[in-house]
DNA sequence: CCCTTTGTTCGGTGACATCGAACGCGCTCC
DNA sequence: GGAGCGCGTTCGATGTCACCGAACAAAGGG
């Protein structure tokens, strides 16, 4: 009734399922009747869930509210670890954080949304860990545009038809052919810069990881606008992050 | 049929779309046919569930195959985020890991059994990735020594009844009564010993992390016996564990 | 101590999860 | 190159079980 598109091949006792999931991170927890109450179904169904997803540690109970347990902790380190991406990518981010300074990203690229994969700290860990494993927009981020670049024309018209191109900042690309414009930029000169088109005074500089011809994630070094000059980005980052990719296609071909 | 307990109050449902996550993660993606074979489901049914997660990023499809999401690594990051024991023991454990030189780890427990939520890596991070996020028996390590000894005696009882004590080597606690023994002197002297009880030829020592009277977790020091002699462990590293405990129960009273 | 609100249990019932057969496609192997 | 196997996907028919609502049991709060 809430969601009007029924129209999938899905099962529908999943979709309460993952409606209950998203409640309880929405909420940080909660309660049955609360559960219900918000995802419009009947009390017991609700508690039916969760005792599945309680047996499967997926759930915890902790008084009476329950919260999203560290199952999802679990089989989300193993998603990342099976990434190649992630494996062959690691240590070359930690050397481009100690060599720049400056905060290091692999990201990598699923269902049209890009996700911050592994990250180290430049200044603070603190942010790190704020948007290790979130979800973001491609067009407004410089490994986003970097993996949009490399990927078939169709697939970029696909994404920008599901997703949009919201405006982060006033820099935000939100119009199609310019977009269209800055990846044809970006795949003629190899790389791509992010300057505050996603968070205001956060500039950023990012290369494709490509393997079999396909773009797998990218790389990417990002900070404070004062101190990552386009100067700078084009020059001293971007031969680093040149060395890194080399070193990542190395170990992917030999992985 | 296969699963013998059919008696709780859970979702059937939602029972088999485990079971398929699961054999996901074992086999590293499957196909359709295969799936059905091995959850001894309907080849349509397993298509159902795999549509379901496959609009929500629980799973991606490469090809013919399908392969478990990095929605579950978001709700992995989210769920770990919200613990407690990690925003307030993280640095901890970092200055930890660098001062010893060996590794740390932050680690907690639901439903009866540990998990490495954090580490630092010591000499090589590669095993650090390895732990991170798996779930270990209580009994055998550290850390998971030191939340037994301060966890009430019924759901000690409770944990080795459904766990029980594995031998994991042959130093390994595998008697009920010694492990009270153990977990005794573990209360009274205020840390935890591991020597060689999990995996041969590694030591640590851990200290639990308690709050409001219950214990959240706990903070450990591992590495290899030889430099992880017992007098080391009890003598500098304990003063450190100390140390750092002393810091998170501060940070964790004015969260 | 009552009275509200919570989580939990319990049958009855019709929606829908499940099944099996059929389809279309890509592959391999004569 | 076409016959045949295997795959993922679709489609109805069917009977199971996910769902509901009412009743129950605890747990606070006034």
């Amino acid at each position: 009734m809430n969601r009007e598109s029924d129209s999938k091949r899905g099962v529908k006792s999943d979709e309460t399922l993952f409606a209950l999931i998203e409640l309880l991170r929405e909420r940080d927890g909660a309660g049955v009747t609360e559960l219900a109450r918000a995802a419009g179904v009947a009390k017991s169904t609700v508690h039916g869930h969760l005792t599945s997803m309680r047996d499967h540690g997926f759930v915890v109970k902790r008084g009476q509210t329950y919260h999203l347990g560290l199952q999802f902790f679990d089989y989300g380190q193993y998603v990342r670890g099976r990434l190649d991406i992630f494996r062959a990518g690691m240590f070359a981010a930690d050397r481009l954080e100690r060599e720049t300074g400056e905060m290091s990203w692999l990201i990598t690229h699923q269902g049209g949304k890009a996700m911050y994969v592994y990250g180290r700290g430049g200044e603070n860990d603190i942010d790190v860990n704020k948007l290790l494993g979130t979800w973001a927009h491609m067009h407004c981020n410089s490994g986003g545009k970097a993996i949009l670049a490399h990927l078939p024309e169709d697939e970029v018209n696909r994404i920008v038809d599901t997703h949009g191109l919201p405006a982060r900042t006033d820099d935000t690309i939100t119009d199609r052919d310019e977009l269209n414009e800055e990846l044809a930029r970006i795949r003629e000169q190899g790389y791509a810069l992010n300057q505050s088109e996603d968070l205001a005074g956060i500039h950023a500089i990012g290369v494709p990881l490509r393997f079999e011809g396909e773009v797998q994630g990218a790389l990417s070094v990002a900070g404070p606008a004062h101190r990552l000059s386009k100067e700078r980005c084009e020059g001293e980052i971007l031969d680093r992050l040149r060395a890194a990719t080399n070193e990542i296609d190395v170990s992917l071909a030999y992985r």
